[in-house]
DNA sequence: CACCTGTATCGAACCGGTTCGACTCGACGC
DNA sequence: GCGTCGAGTCGAACCGGTTCGATACAGGTG
């Protein structure tokens, strides 16, 4: 293999002279650097990750711990990692995917043996177990997902008490006053998915502004127990004209559960989702839906991440707890209900 | 941070005895050992992984090459890189995932400068452009999919001319006679998918021997053009009593197509998809299937990438072309045609 | 008792980079 | 004509592991 030794000796100087040519930390004539440069064309000579990271201690890689989770919608979890490994190539990163089942044990691995640079959590919990390691870990740390103690990491997340606003005014501004809200089982809630009773009291607190009258649910996460659910829903409330769903297998499933109704949307009920805009073309569900904005929350942990580690370490930049402005994306499943028309 | 200089001054012995101690490859007295041991516990040791993958030339991380084509489905990418960084992890590997666009940009850069020992390809074509850097390399490789030429690597991928077959078997069995297959769309083919004819020509050939008529065609990768193209092919062969599916958007859309036409499976139409496991589940798809094993395929493949690693470099094993047979997950989609029915 | 063998340990070198301090040399000022 | 300065370069040390060769010492053998 090609070391900086091969170019120093082909350029005709000392290892630490075609040292400093490439990374120009001192400086070096013109006619020297040229000549490295030839050299290293010549032989093909890439630094080796493992010697430059001994010696400057950065690894120049980013962990990213995920949390897969059989009962949930496990391919929208691409979406997230794609944005980080994308941004973190962008900004000449690596990604080190850890999908094991003990986070905990994976982020003390590779904090203490020195692999990566800092961290992304996935999928964070309001009560996530790596978060108190990753807070004295070495490395800095960003997650997805909001917990309750956000001191000492940079948190990105979705608005999901404004998506619940929004989602009720989009709703209410069409003229409907009885809304159905079908969030994920109970039991991802349990596990801390706080963003579930986010979400749900936004929409609570707008509803109860704006006298609404909103029925609360929690459905199940698959077939065919979710189609009976909102079978059920729409039997026990035949006032209402308006569904909010935050939870995908019922986005999934409303298509066929509708069509079995006889109804169609927006005619005569009014649909808005909650999902990723690539889940939506996936399927090709016909409903306007919050967008989860999962490719531009990775992006933005990232970013924030590699900020911090390349940032003056003196001088350290309070933590950040960003949480996106959610934005609907309209494919025409809202329309006013059906009494009030012409 | 904690070195293995101070495990030694801590245990009282040399660094190199140290060194011995944890790995064994001197024998050192049971005594000393345990002191060493001791001293790791004490001080919370890890070796730094730069400074081993220095000394050893082994990073014990793979290099994980995805290919993430906007109109393919995606998600189920997932499933394979989760089967590769599960299996990974069990036998002492983490994972690097590389989404690059320029996959033999980044084959060169993670290679060259010995970041990985291996690296896994996903989503392979026919004619990859990056095996032939592949072969090159220092680090071996195995790939999930199939090239037209596999010298030099190791290569895993679902046998589709016998899912081909198998699914023309299936059909006949079951007394049907006339058959309508949907592939992905051409440019999937165009660009390299070759799985698309493979599964083709099997059924085709099945077909052909046990007197079955199949017609053929190229569906659209989206809704709602793939629905429309499912009525066609379905107006346009009234007397089709089956429908194979190697499109996992046709699968997706079937439900609701059926549902218009007043049809439903199998009372009327006999149908059998190819889709992994985890598709079927999480849209509760329910018709049988051809799995596409992507987990156990990201977990063969890594299995033999590390025997290759850490296998005797001098007798270097054959390497393979494992196409591992077909399965049928049956959720009762097939049944006798409607007209050979008491 | 000299000799050999095997066990247990140590010191030094090495992996391939980066970085610090020192040195040379020419230009410049007085 | 001497001291100063800065540009350009070199040698050596260091990062934190692993590994080779040498050494010390104990026990067994003739």
């Amino acid at each position: 293999m090609v070391t900086i030794g091969d170019v120093a000796r082909v350029a005709g100087v000392s290892r630490s002279t075609a040292s400093y040519a490439l990374s120009g930390k001192r400086t070096i004539s013109p006619a020297v650097v040229q000549r490295v440069l030839d050299a290293v064309d010549e032989l093909g000579y890439t630094p080796n990750a493992g010697a430059r990271a001994l010696a400057t201690s950065q690894t120049k890689v980013i962990g990213l711990l995920g949390r897969f989770l059989s009962d949930e919608f496990a391919p929208a979890m691409l979406q997230y990692i794609l944005g980080v490994t994308n941004r973190a190539g962008e900004l000449g990163y690596d990604t080190l995917l850890v999908s094991e089942e003990d986070g905990v044990n994976a982020l003390k691995r590779l904090s203490t043996s020195r692999m990566v640079d800092g961290f992304v959590l996935l999928n964070v919990a309001e009560h996530d177990d790596r978060l108190g390691f990753l807070r004295e870990a070495l490395q800095p740390g960003a997650t997805v997902g909001l917990p309750e103690q956000c001191d000492g990491i940079d948190v990105f997340d979705l608005d999901f008490v404004a998506s619940g606003r929004i989602m009720v005014d989009a709703m209410a501004d069409a003229g409907h006053r009885e809304l159905i809200l079908v969030s994920q089982p109970e039991h991802v809630v349990a596990r801390g998915g706080a963003y579930v009773w986010r979400l749900a009291d936004g929409a609570q607190a707008r509803a109860d502004e704006r006298g609404i009258e909103l029925h609360r649910y929690f459905g199940a996460s698959s077939q065919p127990a979710i189609g009976e659910d909102l079978n059920r829903y729409l039997d026990t409330h035949p006032g209402a004209t308006g569904l909010l769903l935050n939870n995908e297998a019922a986005a999934a499933a409303l298509p066929s559960v509708l069509a079995a109704r006889g109804l169609s949307s927006p005619a005569d009920i009014s649909v808005l989702g909650r999902y990723s805009d690539d889940f939506a073309r996936t399927f090709s569900l016909p409903f306007s839906a919050v967008d989860s904005a999962a490719d531009e929350l990775g992006r933005r942990a990232v970013e924030q991440l590699v900020a911090r580690i390349e940032g003056d370490p003196a001088g350290a930049a309070p933590h950040l707890v960003e949480l996106i402005p959610p934005t609907i994306h309209d494919r025409g499943s809202i329309a006013p209900p059906p009494a009030s028309r012409g």
